[in-house]
DNA sequence: TCTGGGGTCCTAGGACCC
DNA sequence: TCTGGGGTCCTAGGACCC
């Protein structure tokens, strides 16, 4: 018997937005089952949000791809059936899905809302067969819950995601360190987990086209070409990987930001300072709601011509204030804004700290106990009555929502970082 | 008929201090 | 008549993840 103290599994949703829908129409008394079907999940092309969220099996057959605009699938695949996002179904699902994933071990990482870590490491007395364990969690999700998952199973969790990924759905692999040279190295080095879009050109540059390549590199050279990045990816080829399974709300946020592409192109400052309200009005919410307040503020546009920028300024008092936040906003906008037609704008704050000993500036005129009640009362009035039953009048007839972006409720802590 | 939105981390240059 | 160098903070931009 190897040695099997440290045992992370990988729960994966197997397309996860599309399975839940699927799952949700089913058990709403329709005949077909989106998986089976070329489909996708897709946001409004009306309001300018046409991408592809989540593919079926069938709709990668036409080589459809995640992030790639709905009217290109479209002539992938002319029956495409689109499916619009629902985000506060997929909340319900993956907490359905954590319910259940927590009765095995409360050392759990939600990785994002459709991936969780488990670690089972010296828990041979419990389950002394981590496969019959992965078969039975995972075909209880698919009893209980209607969808489908894939598990990877090695000692560590970049090889147990790895794993996951192999062939899908419904599926457990195993990607254990004595099994890298064989089920790892052939892969394509793209499918390697922190390789993206940028990356791949410079590997494939040096002569590295597969996870084996990038393994065997000199790490010296790499080293100097990607700086700590190539460190960190020689690693992930390598298998290695000394990452806990950090229990997730044990992950304080290091920031909190909402942006949106509005459904037209802005032109003047007045209709881009109305985006930035709404935008303020939800991030300032989820500010509080987290009890924090923001040290910096920054701002970010895109242009017409996908041209991004942003601009920030850290206060000399962090705040949590609707009213400060907003006023930031509209003068970074004002002092960076070159004219060009606006199509994206974001608000992201940083820099947090506790509410708790929230002291009022000297230089704030003594307005802030006023601003913090009514804040706190608009946020009273919204969480019971929902985010439409206070909007400011401004709003009327703008043709922009009160409060922009969001997807609903929280989503657990997602990040690139494992 | 074009290209979402939520995050985290890293790097590089300039300001400023000693 | 000189023009080092280390450290920290701030800012902008870019990389990656789902």
């Amino acid at each position: 018997m190897k040695n099997f103290n440290k045992l992370i599994f990988h729960v994966d949703v197997n397309s996860a937005y599309l399975s839940w829908e699927a799952t949700y129409r089913k058990q709403h008394g329709e005949k077909a089952d989106l998986r089976e079907i070329p489909s996708v999940v897709g946001g409004d092309e009306e309001s300018r949000h046409g991408i592809v969220l989540a593919k079926s099996i069938p709709a990668k057959k036409y080589k459809i791809a995640t992030g790639e605009p709905l009217f290109l699938a479209r002539q992938k695949c002319p029956e495409l059936v689109v499916a619009p996002p629902r985000y506060d179904l997929y909340m319900q699902c993956s907490n359905a899905l954590n319910e259940i994933l927590q009765q095995y071990t409360p050392k759990i990482q939600r990785f994002s809302v459709d991936e969780s870590f488990l670690d089972f490491s010296n828990m041979q007395h419990l389950y002394p067969d981590y496969m019959k364990l992965a078969e039975e969690i995972k075909d209880r999700i698919k009893k209980e819950l209607g969808f489908t998952v894939n598990i990877g199973i090695s000692s560590n969790k970049l090889l147990a995601k790895v794993a996951s990924d192999f062939e899908k759905p419904d599926n457990i692999h195993t990607l254990f360190p004595w099994e890298i040279k064989d089920k790892m190295w052939p892969l394509p080095v793209e499918d390697l987990f922190m390789v993206g879009r940028a990356t791949l050109p410079k590997l494939n540059k040096l002569n590295i086209f597969t996870i084996g390549d990038l393994a065997n590199y000199d790490l010296e050279i790499l080293k100097s070409s990607l700086k700590s990045h190539g460190v960190l990816i020689w690693n992930y080829a390598n298998g290695i990987d000394n990452s806990e399974v950090r229990k997730s709300n044990n992950i304080e946020m290091k920031g909190i930001g909402n942006s949106t592409t509005i459904p037209f192109d802005v032109e003047d400052k007045e209709t881009a300072h109305l985006v930035l309200l709404s935008l303020a009005e939800m991030v300032s919410t989820r500010l509080r709601s987290s009890q924090n307040c923001c040290s910096v503020i920054s701002i970010s546009i895109r242009s017409s011509n996908f041209v991004s920028l942003s601009h920030q300024r850290k206060l000399y008092c962090p705040t949590d204030s609707t009213k400060k936040i907003v006023e930031v906003s509209n003068k970074l906008f004002d002092e960076k804004w070159n004219g060009e037609p606006v199509r994206h704008m974001g608000i992201h704050v940083t820099q947090l700290c506790t509410n708790e000993f929230y002291q009022c500036s000297l230089l704030d005129n003594g307005n802030n106990e006023k601003e913090r009640a009514l804040d706190k009362t608009l946020d009273n009035i919204r969480s019971k009555y929902g985010s439409g039953a206070v909007i400011r009048s401004s709003f009327l007839q703008s043709g922009i929502r009160s409060m922009s972006g969001g997807v609903g409720e929280e989503y657990p802590m997602m990040s690139s970082l494992l």
